[in-house]
DNA sequence: CAGAACAGGTCAACATGGCTGGCCCAACTC
DNA sequence: GAGTTGGGCCAGCCATGTTGACCTGTTCTG
């Protein structure tokens, strides 16, 4: 079809390849932590909650919700769980008292600094080998694969690094 | 602690950024494929399948076992409806006639196709924006996400493109 | 100020895709 | 002939996603 027209790399092998390393790397990187999280009878679900909460706290709840792309539903079980055990606690909104903003408690900031390590673990070592250029590419590339329209809430979460 | 002596992309910032990066990317990838494997009552654990059994036509059991990493009890419930649907057929080994020789039939490698070029559609618009080099590096720093003794594994499937 | 819109919580019910453990057959290996 | 291996399959469990409905309290708006 196209492809004679296109760049080599964006031909079918190159992309199948991008398709495989995405796969295993994500999973690879994930995997790593699975092991830490068994220990504290939690699941990713809990993980990825305690990850976004740490990197934003005083996230609401529906930032919390645009961010994962899961319903009410979901999150809901898993928030009262982390709630319940408390590894995130809330206050209301200031300006807005709907609003719950969900931090850390201090177990749980601790738990997800071992959780973080794990995946650090793989990623810095990933990083290292690579070298600064390549960890460039490889943002760009996976910026790319986000929907323009959910970009910048993403990105937001580098905002105050 | 080691901070101070590492890298500047080598630091937690960059880790996060990555992390994230890496989770949103490839959720939206997948996503891509979801309404289409929807209309054909299928799952993403299907998607998988099929993916890999393209890929790597005459590939056993054993080995979608290993590049999946799910137990034979996930993979053979996929395995067996997509073998009643007619989407993967399979012949025995012909050194071991007790392997099971997997292959897409082409109702589907047509449908395998039309997930792909789901996947393709994101990734390659990514590429594009992201240019040759950027590529380059995401797929360094992907490589060192998995482990080395898995690695040999995954980059076999690029081996005959 | 009344009513709509919104943030969040919760219930019931269901689907998907992981998992374990056990047990089977047929084929290959020694 | 005995043991190992490739693959299949049973029952049952768990985590995490989904829908749709409905409730409370707060905020916004005409």
């Amino acid at each position: 079809m196209t492809s004679r027209a296109s760049p080599l790399f964006l031909r079918e092998p190159e992309i199948r390849r991008g398709v495989e390393l995405l796969y295993f790397g994500y999973s690879n990187m994930t995997r790593n932590a699975d092991a830490l999280l068994a220990q504290y009878g939690l699941g990713r679900a809990h993980q990825r909650a305690l990850y976004f909460i740490a990197r934003q706290p005083g996230l609401t709840v529906g930032e919390l919700l645009r961010l994962l792309a899961v319903t009410k539903q979901s999150l809901g079980r898993v928030l009262t769980e982390l709630t319940t055990r408390e590894l995130v606690a809330s206050t209301p909104g200031e300006t807005d008292r709907r609003q719950k903003l969900l931090r850390l408690t201090d177990t749980g900031a601790a738990l997800e600094a071992e959780l973080f390590d794990r995946l650090r673990e793989r990623l810095s070592a990933a990083y290292g080998r690579a070298g600064q250029e390549a960890v460039t590419g490889f943002w760009q590339v996976l910026e790319g694969l986000i929907p323009p329209e959910d970009r910048a809430l993403a990105m937001d979460l580098s905002r105050t690094d």
